[in-house]
This record gives structure tokens, C-alpha cells and sequence, in this order.
DNA sequence: CGCGATTTGTGCACGTCTTCACAAGCGCCT
DNA sequence: AGGCGCTTGTGAAGACGTGCACAAATCGCG
């Protein structure tokens, strides 16, 4: 049996020692996994199999084991895993266990709704702070924080340490506080905004884009329907498409 | 050899039978080139390279070239790409080119948002309905909508033909609005409460959820904070370390 | 009209991710 | 104690995605 151990539930702080280099494809399903135990945990289950996890989490058993593996063997085949003990591992890896610090930037629409959103305390985040570059925002106070100027970041990167920045403002002034971000240290941004932010190697940034998934949505839509409408005779079924654009064809640019 | 040819094969200018069977990862960058296509036309570009492309859109060159490449041949060599054509052939594949309507379930923190969100109608949605099942709720209008109660479904349907549903209620209520959403014939779901759904086959179903961003960038912050809490002697030595002893100390604080 | 500069489209090699299938390990029951 | 059923952990194979590097194609110019 291979010796891939991983202390981190043991109460021994300097312990600590060599993160296992964990594939992306995993590290993106372990807070899927976490959340499935969290669930089991609070129906009372003490362990479970790869086979009842996977079917919480929505995937595959073997996929799931795989990525565990990689955490460790934290199993007891014939039995499964426990349940308890494997919620900690995974917050543990996934650098849960110290309650990190995240800067919203951007108090508008969206960022309202984040800065109200229950889930990130209850996942082991807290917002440090509001912050927005319109004057008439700053004062504001949402959910018992008060909206600070986002020329403050330094002011209150320098208060509490901030893992996270959160940047929720129009594209036009995502890329200058993005800026601002890095400038006061912060090493891991999740964009909402629809643009490509260029940041310094060693930073992070996840991006999530609520129209693309629409549009990938969309895709599915149009070849979901473009397949219904031709039974068996190939060819004509375009009319499907209102507009009758379809004809736009391949002129392939030859000549003109 | 090979009659597997796309509608933009040489030669061939007719009617486009069949989508082009496109690869999920480039499907999920196409609506990234499209909004960067739009920024190039808004500047006044008529023709732009894979590579100027490319970097508007945050990836690598050879990459975006293989992905149009799948769409059929809509450039020039030596010259580039037409941007109004690109737009119109990726607008096109997406299923951009009709209007789809969007109904969001769920008016509370995000839901309300997301009702506000302006980048839906300016990609080509239409949120058609907003729905909650909350009967105070019910009634209140939003951004110039009126929100119905969710029961309300099969009406908004029969009226008109729902193409997308975005389900932004609590992860206790999602699987029922999903079952709901499903019959009454939406076959698109965008899910963004913390809980995988089951529906059946056909059916699409995308997941946002924030909370597991943040997670793994906590990952990330996690990981690099373990790194340079090493000694000097760089990364190199690192990865040349056998899994399997503590090197020094990590301040790293775990427990509690 | 041909040549060089430029840029696309793609064959190929490589790395990552997924999935199957099964041996190894564990607990329970007799 | 031993056997049996169940479940994990993993090797191997295949599918998928990525990036290089270059031939093919096009334009502009002398």
C-alpha cells in the first residue's frame, strides 16, 4: 500500500507538508464532493461508499475514487469512507480550514446579490469588505457592511489579510481594479465581468460569465432542434430557423 | 476517404443540413470569441487575425484557429478573418439569431440580479418571465416585469415558447422548479443553486455555482502559501522531493 | 507575372482526463 | 479460523484537448 498520507486532521499545526499535486479536472469536483458529504453528514450517514458519493455528487464512481486517491487512501474497503473524516480532509486541502478573506469590488446589480449571498459564509468565506468607485455608493451599507471607495483597498488590505478578490463591476473597470488588486497583494481574482484580465504570473483568476453559459445553452438548443427537425430526409429541414438566414452559406470567400 | 465533412467543406456552397459537430471545449470558447469579435467591430476592425484575435480573447492562437476551423473555412490567408462574417457565422452555430426566451425561477437575493443583469438582452436573450414561489413575492415588478407565481408555468409556456430556464432558488427548492421547468417542455436548464439535478435524458443542465470558485482558488492560495513557506532553494527541489516526509515548518494555520 | 510577406488550416506528438475491469483488502458470519 | 461478499485503489486503454510547426493559400508590389 502506497504511503501517501497527508496529515491535516491531526491537531498538529507545522505538520504540514507537501500539498499533494492534485490534477485541476479534481481539485474542480472536491467542493462538489464536499458538499454531497455535508449533506450526508447532516442525514446522519457515518460512512459511504464511492458508488453512494458519486451518486450525490453527480458523477462518475470510479471517477470519484480516482480523484480521492489522490488525496490519500482514506477508505476501508468493503465499508467505504468516513464520512467525518473525509469532510476534513477535503477542507483541509482545499485550504478551508482557516476562514479566508474576500474583498468584493463592484457593489452594483450583481455585487449586491453576491454581498447578500449566505453561501460564501457558510463555505468558509467571509466578506471583508464592500468597495465601489462611485461616490454615491460609498456609505451604503448592505447586509451590515458598510461600501467603502475602492481607493481604500490599500487601507484595507494593510486591516486583514485578503485571500480573495471578488471583482463584480462593469468591463470597462474590471482590468484598473483588477490592477488595484494585485497591487495590494491579492493573488486569486474571480471575475464576473465579460472581459480577459491580464494579470502578473503567480496570480489566479477564475472567470464566470453568466451570458456564456446562456449562449452554451443556446448551442445545445439549436442542434437539439436542428436534429429533431430532420427525421430521415436530410437536407431540407432547416425551416426550422425562423428568419430563414440559413442559406448564408459557405461562399468560403473564393473570389468574391 | 472521409465523407465527414462540414457544411464549410471546399467546394460545396448549398445549405447547411447539419450543425457541425463541435467539441464542448470549443462550443464554451465560441461565445468568448464573439464577445471579443464585437469589441474589434464596435473599434471599427473589418478583418482581424488569429492572432490579434486570439489575445482579445485570452487564448492561444493555434487554439482559436482549430476552433473556427470546425465552424468551416471563413478565413483568408494572408489576410485574416472578416469580423461581421465570423460574427455572423458564430451568432449562427449558437443559435444567436433567434431570440431566446428565458424564464428565471427564483426572485430572492440572486434571482433578483440576474432579472436586473443587462448583458442577458444584449447577447440575445429575452427574460420572458420572472417566477417565484413565494406568493408576497408574487406580484412585485422588476425591471419592468411582474413576477408570477411559479404554479403560473404551464400558462407562461402556453404563451410563449420558453428555450432556456435559469433556476435561482435555494437548493431545497431546485429539484422540484427543475422537474416543473421540464414539464413544460424546456429541455435548457441553468442551474445556480448549490445541488446536482436529475432530469432526463435530453435535457441540458449547466451549473454555476459561486461558492465552489471561491474554493478553488482557495486551492490555489492554499497551495502557493505552502510553497513559499519552503525554503529558499526554489521550486526545482521541490518537485523532487519523494512524497512522504514533512520538510520545515509551515505556518500554515490548520485545526480548530 | 512572379516573388516575398503574411496568415490560415492541419498533421502530429504530447499531455490530461475518463472509464473499465479487476486484484487486493476489509469486515462479517459461520 | 476460514470463506464470502462487498468496496476500494489502480493499471491500462482509450478519448479528448492542446500546442507546435509547417505546407498551402492569398495579397500586394515591383
Amino acid at each position: 500500500m502506497s504511503q501517501h498520507r497527508h496529515p491535516g486532521a491531526p491537531g498538529r499545526a507545522g505538520a504540514v507538508p507537501t500539498l499533494p499535486d492534485l490534477p485541476e479536472a479534481t481539485v474542480a469536483r472536491l467542493p462538489e464532493y464536499l458538499r454531497a458529504l455535508h449533506n450526508l453528514a447532516d442525514a446522519g450517514h457515518e460512512t459511504v461508499s464511492s458508488e453512494g458519493l458519486s451518486a450525490a455528487a453527480g458523477v462518475n464512481s470510479a471517477k470519484l475514487r480516482k480523484d480521492l486517491s489522490h488525496l490519500g487512501s482514506y477508505g476501508t474497503r468493503g465499508v467505504g469512507y468516513d464520512v467525518a473524516l473525509l469532510i476534513e480532509q477535503i477542507e483541509y486541502v482545499l485550504g478551508l480550514t482557516q476562514r479566508r478573506a474576500v474583498a468584493l469590488v463592484g457593489v452594483g446589480n450583481l455585487g449586491h446579490a453576491l454581498a447578500g449571498y449566505d453561501g460564501f459564509a457558510s463555505r468558509g468565506f467571509r466578506i471583508a469588505a464592500l468597495l465601489d468607485a462611485d461616490p454615491s455608493r460609498v456609505g451604503e451599507e448592505i447586509n451590515g457592511l458598510v461600501v467603502r471607495h475602492v481607493d481604500d483597498l490599500p487601507a484595507v488590505a494593510a486591516e486583514e489579510s485578503l485571500a480573495i478578490g471578488v471583482i463584480a463591476t462593469p468591463a470597462a473597470a474590471a482590468q484598473q481594479v483588477a490592477d488595484q488588486l494585485v497591487a495590494v497583494g491579492v493573488t486569486s481574482i474571480l471575475n464576473f465581468a465579460p472581459c480577459v484580465l491580464s494579470v502578473p504570473e503567480g496570480v489566479d483568476v477564475r472567470k464566470v460569465d453568466l451570458a456564456i453559459e446562456l449562449q452554451i445553452l443556446s448551442f445545445h438548443e439549436h442542434r437539439k432542434a436542428s436534429l429533431t427537425a430532420l427525421p430521415a430526409t436530410g437536407g431540407s429541414a432547416l425551416t426550422a430557423l425562423p428568419g430563414g438566414f440559413a442559406a448564408t452559406d459557405t461562399q468560403e470567400a473564393i473570389g468574391t
